[in-house]
DNA sequence: ATGCCTTGGTCACCAAGA
C-alpha cells in the first residue's frame, strides 16, 4: 500500500494536479486536508473517474478531511472519542466539532486524516483548544493499541507541530513568541509517540521542509517547516519500505503551501499467505 | 514578531492560515 498525506488548502482550486499526482505517483490511499468546502461540494466525480473511492468531511469554507482510495472504506468515522470542539473563542465539552478527523478502515489499516488546529496564538483559546485536541488524540490512541497493540493504526496529516527546532526553517517562527514550537505543543506531539506511534518517514528522510509560507518567497528561500505526518504503529512502522516527500509538488501553477507525504507499506494480510512460494 | 500571499464567502472587505 502506497499512503499519502496532503494539506491541500482547497481541493476545488487544484483538483486537476492533486488526482494528477495521485495518478502519476501510484497513490492507493491519500489523506487529504483542508479541502475547504461542505461535503456535498467535494468533487467526487473528478475521483470516481480515476478509480479512487472518496470520503469526505467539510461543513463550511474553514477546515474539512477527506480520504481517497483505491479499496472501498470501511468503519468511516468523522470524529474520534473525546474530541473537543472549538466555538467562538472558546473551546470546552460543549462547543461544537469542527470537521478535522475522517478515520476509515482500508486493507487492515485504520486510517486518520487529521487537521490539528493551528493555535494562532501563545494563550490563544485556540491554543488551549489545540493542546485539549492532541490530549484527546493520545488518549484515543493508547486505549485503541491497549486494546489491541497488533493494530495497523496510521494517524496522518498536518499536526501543525514542528517537532525539532531542525523543523523550523522560517525566521518569522520565533520560540517564545510563535505557536508550533512551543514546549506544551511539542510534549503534545511527544505524547502521540508515548502512546505507541512512530513518526515512520523520518528514520528514511531525517531532515526537510513539508509546508512553505506563501508570503515573502518563503519557498525560494526555503525557509520552510516540518509539520506534516504519518506516524504509524508498530504494524505500519514495520512495513515501512520507502518514502518520499514531494517537494516538487510547492512548484508550478497554483500550488498548496504544503506538499505530499508518501510511505510504501508491505503489510501482512491473507494475501500473502495465498499466495504460492516461488523461488 | 508583523504587512507581506491565498482562499472562500459576501457584496469591497474580512477571517483564517502557521
Amino acid at each position: 500500500m502506497r499512503l499519502a498525506t496532503w494539506n491541500v488548502n482547497s481541493i476545488r482550486a487544484r483538483v486537476d494536479r492533486i488526482v494528477d499526482f495521485a495518478v502519476r505517483e501510484h497513490i492507493d490511499v491519500l489523506a487529504m486536508q483542508e479541502i475547504k468546502c461542505k461535503s456535498e461540494q467535494f468533487p467526487f466525480d473528478r475521483f470516481e473517474e480515476a478509480g479512487f473511492h472518496v470520503e469526505a468531511y467539510g461543513f463550511s469554507q474553514w477546515n474539512g478531511v477527506a480520504i481517497a482510495s483505491r479499496e472501498p472504506l470501511t468503519n468511516v468515522r468523522t470524529a474520534f472519542p473525546g474530541m473537543p470542539g472549538f466555538e467562538k473563542g472558546h473551546n470546552g465539552p460543549d462547543a461544537p466539532q469542527e470537521a478535522r478527523a475522517i478515520g476509515a478502515t482500508i486493507g487492515g489499516v485504520e486510517v486518520w486524516s487529521l487537521y490539528v488546529p493551528n493555535g494562532r496564538s501563545l494563550g490563544d483559546p485556540h491554543y488551549f483548544y489545540k493542546l485539549d485536541w492532541l490530549s484527546a488524540l493520545s488518549q484515543y490512541t493508547s486505549d485503541s493499541l491497549a486494546g489491541n497493540p497488533d493494530l495497523a493504526l496510521a494517524l496522518v496529516g498536518d499536526f501543525n507541530i514542528a517537532p525539532t527546532d531542525a523543523d523550523n526553517g522560517d525566521p518569522a517562527v520565533v520560540p517564545g513568541f510563535s505557536t508550533h514550537v512551543s514546549p506544551p505543543e511539542r510534549e503534545a506531539f511527544a505524547a502521540l509517540e508515548a502512546a505507541g506511534l512512530q513518526d515512520v518517514v523520518r528514520p528514511l528522510i531525517p531532515t526537510g521542509y513539508t509546508y512553505w509560507d506563501y508570503k515573502r518567497l518563503k519557498f525560494p528561500r526555503n525557509e520552510g517547516m516540518r509539520i506534516d505526518f504519518i506516524l504509524g504503529s508498530h504494524a505500519v512502522s514495520e512495513a515501512v519500505t520507502g518514502a518520499t516527500i514531494h517537494r516538487n509538488e510547492r512548484k508550478g501553477e497554483a500550488p498548496s503551501d504544503h506538499v505530499p507525504v508518501v510511505v510504501d507499506l508491505d503489510l501482512e494480510g491473507p494475501d500473502d499467505d495465498d499466495r504460492p512460494m516461488i523461488f
